[in-house]
DNA sequence: CAAGTCAAAAAGTCAGACTTATATGTCACA
DNA sequence: TGTGACATATAAGTCTGACTTTTTGACTTG
């Protein structure tokens, strides 16, 4: 999706980093970096570098006369991008996508709020471009192009919300929209009321109605939390 | 705070990971492996790894023939809590702060309103105490105790949400508590209204009260915007 | 049985030679 | 004058082998 497997130990990392994220080698157990530079056919600096990255990621600790062992899972940098795909891609998706769900949440209220006071003519308009978008492709099992600008609405959301953190968020956003489109349930057309919900956002922004904005985004995260059962009454 | 420099690359990361936080290195420099590993002493080998670490928060990018480039800040892994460290060590502390403590205000009062409905009884009973000690901290001038049960408090609140989303972001909470008692104006005992409150904020959580939790975190929050001159109307 | 000692194991470090991709400049040709 | 193909220099990428350092677990010794 954003960068593939850059050199050789991108290349490692592609195939260790979600075997560890899924649980392949459980929390505690110990690797050998020469073992596993044989194991990918890659030299022992190859391996070196990829076991760094590992290590820059919390995901395993490296100390001599023990070699590399994995982390607990409570220790890892969840919010690394490259971490987030991976848990994504494994086993535990259904529950890193209720966490993140969960993160929207709470973020994503607060963002549109800001938004509505900081968001520049243009952004205003790229919303409402996104917003007109979504309303085309409501119908008739568009959901590719759907999905596209579904997203491309809440980047510009957190983006205009001036807030750093908040902006970096646009990439898992995007994840778990994609995700939600292409493994869980969504045959069918997305919810009408969804979709008039991010209209009325795009003007509320507009019009820099932050409380407006904020309530209805939070309408919009309760409704993301009922579709995987969350419920927060 | 957490990892000093462990082995050399370890070193030399904390040299050149703050110098490019800070800005001592614009978007768009270039820098060269050699040069790098000469400058800090160190062999190809262990420059290299340094620079993957780098690469892997997005710091740098590394490019055949042409070197290695610092990106935008856009596009930096602002998440990391080692790039978080470096930043706040250099000159946008103030910026960051800001960021975070308006991140904060987005996460924390839902975190409490989930840890109402799951915190155990351990949790509660940790909660219960951090209140008293920071109530016991809180004339006097005893700031660096007072500080620590603060920490501690919202830690617990972070973790008792059951989020692991929330969980991991209670080192930045701490960053962000001690970066205010140590740096900003905190000369004077704490507000006595801010203690109240997390009083009430354990109370409330060991009574389940997942509304009353959320509305105390949000006038904490509220605080925590206020001192640093966010208003949010 | 406690404390000190030793040897093996694994990561860490280094130096040097070689490979590969690629930005850029050069030159012929249209 | 502009444009394409081609050559070249450059810096990262890779591999190898030897050496160093730390740490652990076993073994000895008082």
């Amino acid at each position: 999706m954003t960068t593939p497997g850059r050199g050789l130990h991108g290349h490692v990392l592609e195939a260790l980093g979600p075997a560890i994220a899924a649980g392949t080698y459980p929390p505690g157990s110990v690797l050998r970096t020469d073992e596993l530079a044989q194991r990918f056919d890659v030299s022992r600096s190859v391996m070196r570098e990829a076991v760094r990255v590992l290590e820059s990621m919390h995901l395993v600790e490296s100390r001599r006369r023990v070699g590399v062992t994995v982390r607990p899972k409570a220790e890892w940098n969840v919010y690394d991008p490259q971490v987030i795909r991976w848990r994504l891609a494994g086993a535990d998706r259904p529950h890193q996508l209720r966490s993140l769900t969960v993160l929207r949440s709470a973020i994503e209220p607060v963002a549109a709020g800001l938004a509505a006071r900081h968001a520049t003519a243009a952004q205003c308009a790229e919303l409402t471009e996104c917003a007109l978008g979504m309303v085309a492709h409501s119908r008739g099992h568009q959901l590719e192009g759907y999905l596209l600008h579904d997203v491309a609405f809440h980047r510009v959301i957190l983006t205009a919300s001036g807030n750093e953190m908040f902006a970096r968020l646009g990439d898992v956003v995007a994840e778990v929209l994609t995700g939600r489109t292409e493994h869980e349930v969504m045959f069918e057309d997305p919810d009408p009321a969804a979709v008039t919900l991010h209209v009325h956002l795009a003007e509320a922004v507009r019009e820099g109605d932050a409380a407006r904005a904020q309530a209805l985004t939070r309408e919009i995260t309760v409704g993301a939390l009922q579709e995987l059962d969350i419920l927060a009454p």
